[in-house]
Order: C-alpha cells, then structure tokens, then sequence
DNA sequence: TCAGGAATCGAACGGACGTTCCCATACATA
DNA sequence: TATGTATGGGAACGTCCGTTCGATTCCTGA
C-alpha cells in the first residue's frame, strides 16, 4: 500500500473522471445500449479488461455518470434554497444554476434526460431517489413562491415539470454557434416562466429586485459546478 | 392480384398497425437499441420471418413510427396555421393539439423525443425535415403573436423550443392516475407560457377572448389525432 | 534489491442480436 | 380444379455484445 496514499487515490479517481467522461458523450452520441464498451476502450486508449478494473458493469458506469451529476445539483440546489433570499430570487437562482450546469456538462446531462429506463433494481433506485429530492427542491421553491406572491391556483408540481421540461429539453436542439448566449437563453427562459410571452413590461429591463441582473453571466454565487471539460464531482 | 384489393390492402394495413402499436409501446419501455426483433415477435405472435414481411428493417419500422406521428401532427398544425383565428387562439390550439395527441399516443411521442439519434442516413434525414417543417409551424406562430401582441424583444424560436420543452417532457413524469387531467394540463401550461407563474390576473379566469374556455376539454376542432389505441395515421 | 499490491492487457466465452434462406399454407382468380 | 400471389414460419448465419480469466507490467515501500 503506498505511503503517499492521497496521490494514489488522485491518480484513481482522475482517471475514472476521465473514463465516465469519454462514456458520457459516447452514450449521448449512441445512447446507453447502442453504445459499447469496445468503443469506450477505443476513445480511452485502454483495454476492455482494463477498463473494467474501474467499475462493475456498464449498468454501473452509468449510475456513476448520473449520481455524480444529480449529487451536484442537489447540493447547488439546497444551498439555493436554504439562502436567505426572496422566493423569487431563489427560483432563479436554482434555473441559473440548472441550466449552467447542463451547458456545461451537456453529455452527461443528456444521458440522465434520456436514459430513465436502462437502470434496474439498485442502480435504478440510486438515481430515482435523487431526482425525486432534486425535482422536491423545486417543487418546495415554487410552492413558497405561490404563496409569497399569491400566485393564484398554481399547481407547484406541473409548474415544476414544466419548467424542467423547459430547461432539460435543451440538449434536442440547442447549438452555441446559432443560439443565444447561456446569458441570454437563462433570461429568456426566466421571463417566460415568471412573466410569460406575452408579458407587455418585456422591452424595459425587468428590473425589480434585479432580478436578471444581479448574477453575472457566467456564474452565479451558487453554480458550484465546474466548467465543461472539468470534473463533474 | 386480388379482385377487392381495397379489402387487401385494409387488412395489410391493420396488421402493420398492430406491429406498430406493439413496436412504440417496447422501444417506449426499453429503447430503441434495447428492444429486440424478437420481443416485437413475441408480443405480436408472429414469427421473425414473419414480422419482416412488413417492415425491411427495424430502422425502418422506427421510422415508420415517427413518420406517422410527423406527418399527422403537421397536418394539423397547419390547419390550425391557416385557420383565420388570431395568433393567440392559433397558438393555443396548437398547444391543445399537439398535448393531446401526445397524451394519447404517449408510447409513440416517448419514442419520437427520445429516439433522435438512432435513425441514419435516409431514415434520419426524413424524419429530420418533417420535424423541421413542424418546428417551423410553431416557430412562425410564436412570431406572428410577437408581431401582433408587440410582445417585446422575443426570441421566437427559443419560446416556442421552449414551449415544446414543457409539452415533450411530460412523457418522463405524467400519470393519468396522480396528475391532473389533459384539460387541466393544457390549461395550465397555456397559462405559463402565456402570462407566466406570477400572473395576477391567475385567480378570476382568464377569459379575454375566451381563451381557455372556448375548447371543449377533450378534443378541440383541429385535433386531428384519434384516440388512444386507435390507428396513429 | 525485492516483495506485493495496483493497474493493465490479450484472448476468449457464451449469448443475444438483426437478418435471411427456403419452405408451407391460404386464398382469390382463371 | 389448377395457379400464382399474399402471408407466414423454422432454423440458421455471421456478428457484436458484456464480461471474465489468467498473466504481465508498473510502482512503491521496506
């Protein structure tokens, strides 16, 4: 067992990141099963025993890509909701937040939209256990803005999902080079679900309490996901 | 050749149909990639060899089942486009649409969001324009309710990918047995997409143009779409 | 220098897959 | 009753899959 045990466990994990990133976008690109571990072994340079040395099954490597994403967003998200902030804030706050980390940690993120069924038994109630208490953290932000702002006879949970489909439909058609900015897709996603399209106060800055302007484009207080290319955990 | 080759081609086109149906409803549960030629043969009772007299391949057979679904969504889509309504009835109608025809052809909408990727070639390429030529209904809708209502600086093509967001994802969390029912649903989802969670106005009905009212809660007068269970085409 | 775990590999196994070959039946027409 | 076409099936082919086995190399601590 080596002394510099830290180190060891360094180059293990980093080299694991590096695996579930490479699966990531080939399931993004084939999905899970029309993706193989062959072409895992091919896109790292490593052995198809070798690569097994890192996990169980393919079904595990999946879990993996999803928890470690999931177990980001959930910690993002109740330290959003537990900030002292207005409902309102918070609830954009937690779609600045989403919507950052899908952009930047679009594979993986796609391969969790997609792939709710390819897990079983233990896997599959690892991820579904997450998701139910990241959808939860929503669902309670959006309740608190209801009655906060008397938002009438809102449903909090359809208002939830529909704004989750919102955000989490992006990886079918969003393209940097054509579409807006993270910036501005943020904003104009901000601005239908609070105010609508067809919200008249649209051409001045909605500027009361700042809301779309107080966090800077790129990342705001909360968005403790890293950037693309960087660990997901 | 058969005399009554109407009759013929009747019952041809009903056993397609049966093998359609069966195809939706286990690529809707396992995949595309995950379901097999051989679980379709065991839940039409029709042998392999059997199945392929009426597709050429399982590309194609997912290809027809998107084609047909494309093909009757914008048909409607259109309809509801040139009817002389104004913009903000249009794009409502096109909401009740395309939601119910999802509802109730859930297996295969489930398969048409997730499945983009597993068609090549040909296959993807026709699938591909006909979801082009759909977006491009809404997309045009959401334009001219920009026009018309001057509702500021609206990126149209970001609302209405939007507002597909919201409408596809609901095949990853609705049940009829929890949720609210289609009506309710459209409604409220016309309601965010419209005037957004904060709306003031959201107690007292919103019947400017007798919006949410003047469509019947089941079937609206472009809902092309039958009935669940019935034939997609 | 050497023991021993960590990390990696080549090669193979058993199975499932999509697809096809060739043949059997059903049935409308002549 | 003959006949051709539509409709279906049994059995197999070749391929790719996830996974494992046994052995090897690398590296660190003593």
């Amino acid at each position: 067992m080596p002394r510099d045990s830290g180190s060891s466990t360094t180059h293990h994990d980093e080299r694991l990141r590096e695996i579930l990133g490479h699966s990531a976008r080939i399931f993004a690109e084939k999905g899970f099963d029309g993706a193989s571990i062959r072409e895992i072994s091919r896109a790292t340079g490593m052995s198809l025993a070798g690569l097994y040395y890192y996990f169980r099954t393919k079904e595990e490597l999946l879990c993996l890509i999803q928890e470690r994403c999931l177990a980001t967003l959930l910690e993002s998200g109740r330290k959003i909701a537990e900030s002292g902030k207005t409902p309102r804030e918070k609830v954009a706050l937690f779609v600045r937040n989403h919507l950052g980390f899908f952009l930047h940690n679009m594979n993986e993120m796609k391969v969790m939209s997609r792939e709710d069924t390819a897990l079983t038994a233990d896997y599959e109630k690892r991820v579904l256990d997450l998701k139910r208490l990241y959808l939860k953290v929503l669902v309670d932000l959006v309740e608190e803005l209801r009655r906060h702002e008397r938002a009438g006879k809102l449903n909090a949970r359809v208002a939830a999902l529909s704004l989750f489909g919102m955000m989490n439909w992006i990886y079918a058609w969003y393209r940097p080079d054509r579409d807006p900015s993270l910036g501005d897709l943020i904003e104009q996603m901000l601005r239908i679900f609070f105010f609508g399209v067809l919200d008249r106060g649209a051409e001045d800055p909605v500027a009361e309490d700042g809301l779309f302007e107080c966090f800077p484009a790129d990342r705001g207080s909360f968005a403790l996901w890293p950037g693309s290319g960087g660990p997901v955990q």
